[in-house]
DNA sequence: GGTTTGATCTTTACAACGTAAAGATATGAC
DNA sequence: GTCATATCTTTACGTTGTAAAGATCAAACC
């Protein structure tokens, strides 16, 4: 309650403008300090410095430690300067994740494209997702976990999209045909969300730690990733010669 | 910086008991107000009461509306009494999680115990899993999408631990054998991480409405429950008569 | 029965955070 | 060279988690 002073006043006309990114985006960046030694007022390339240490933050402090504050310090501008490029925090964790599909999604499809049978580039895929997923768990994080994500950006919304496709491609590939984009038939739909759930059920389940129980009680080191091979091919509907 | 007059004091020798909230759990409880109509100084069962707002303000406002001021709002108390129960946020969502995770069990088991055959069992349990999670949206991001857990607590470890512990039991019916103790082969350590996987993330994808997408190219109106029906009857390892 | 002890709850205080708004500074267009 | 505008800083405020000290009551003790 008591609304403070400034509220009362005029809202202020200044603009806003909403998409001040993307400007900044178009320039030809790294154009970093006039004279040598001392930091300049203008950064020149902020929007990718703050991404950047925002992701350092977010491996090293974890979800929780994410914050617009500590990006702005890990990248040595003042605390409000995100705010610019991003909104707000939502924008700035929506813009990681973006990021993070991405180079998910390029995980796979390399990951695919180095495998001949389908049914292995399936396998491949799979492995990359998972690996990817340990790699960079902070990231993983702010992809499926975080609840500060905003879909109707048009970054997020396309790099997610795109992520989710490859993996269907990868599952209409191991079963010998193409998923159509209109309807489909309850099997495919079971195929593919068999396939999701596996992998990312499995993925958010180790990355938290609870197949360390499991893990433990299996013959030697045996390691994660055998046992998400031998998960995966005790699921596959029946390869012709396995 | 400029640490306050009071941090230089000597360090209080209150106490802070550090278990009060065992004491208050043992005492009779629901000895409301002495005369009616006003507020007593104390609760009588604050503890519970928290916890019951926390599920309220949960459902309502989501995991980032979780916070102790808003449940000790909730409550009708200061908001710094849930300190004196659950320590610190950490506590007070760790116990509450601890709550979903023996409620979530508690309906697995239900549902299980209502098929005979072992393969229904399982199949049953899944469902009702997925169908906890559908009602209690809320309950399953604190106790599988939070970062403030702390699995040294006795009632989440042991909570958690049970549930997962039935899963695994489950899996083993279905295969007609007993998972051991001990050592587990590749097979049956693969067979596990599949049922929990494929649960776990169906359940995690469902929610977070990334299967949407799938579910309406099916044909009409299929439901979420048949698509988890066909995954999971395409996943079992070739029932004896299915 | 009266006192006392300690658990329970409130009040006060503070640092960190997200965010808004206004001021400072440099860049590119004219 | 001037000026509009994008970029960054400074200041300010409400909210949060948490610590600490004070207020109140229940039960134990004598």
């Amino acid at each position: 309650m008591a609304k403070t002073s400034r509220e009362n006043k005029v809202v202020r006309t200044v603009a806003r403008t909403r998409k001040p990114a993307r400007a900044a985006a178009e320039r030809p960046a790294v154009r970093r300090r006039k004279s040598p030694g001392d930091t300049p007022y203008h950064h020149g390339d902020l929007r990718e410095a703050l991404l950047q240490a925002a992701e350092r933050v977010l491996e090293r402090d974890g979800l929780a430690g994410l914050t617009l504050r500590a990006v702005a310090r890990e990248a040595g501008v003042s605390h409000a300067a995100p705010t610019h490029h991003f909104g707000d925090l939502t924008g700035l964790v929506s813009e990681l994740a973006a990021i993070g599909f991405r180079m998910f999604n390029e995980a796979m499809v390399t990951a695919g494209n180095s495998e001949t049978l389908p049914i292995m580039k399936g396998l491949a895929s799979a492995k990359a997702y998972v690996a990817y997923a340990q790699a960079h768990p902070g990231m993983y994080g702010v992809m499926f976990r975080s609840a500060r994500l905003d879909y109707s950006r048009p970054s997020l919304h396309e790099a997610s999209d795109a992520a989710f496709a490859g993996l269907t491609r990868g599952v209409g590939a191991s079963r010998h045909e193409q998923i159509p984009q209109d309807g489909i038939s309850l099997d495919q739909a079971a195929a593919i969300a068999r396939a999701w759930s596996l992998v990312h059920g499995f993925t958010t389940l180790l990355l938290d730690g609870r197949l360390t129980g499991i893990l433990e009680r299996l013959p030697e080191g045996t390691s994660a990733d055998q046992l998400l091979d031998a998960m995966l091919r005790g699921a596959v509907p029946r390869p012709p010669g396995a």
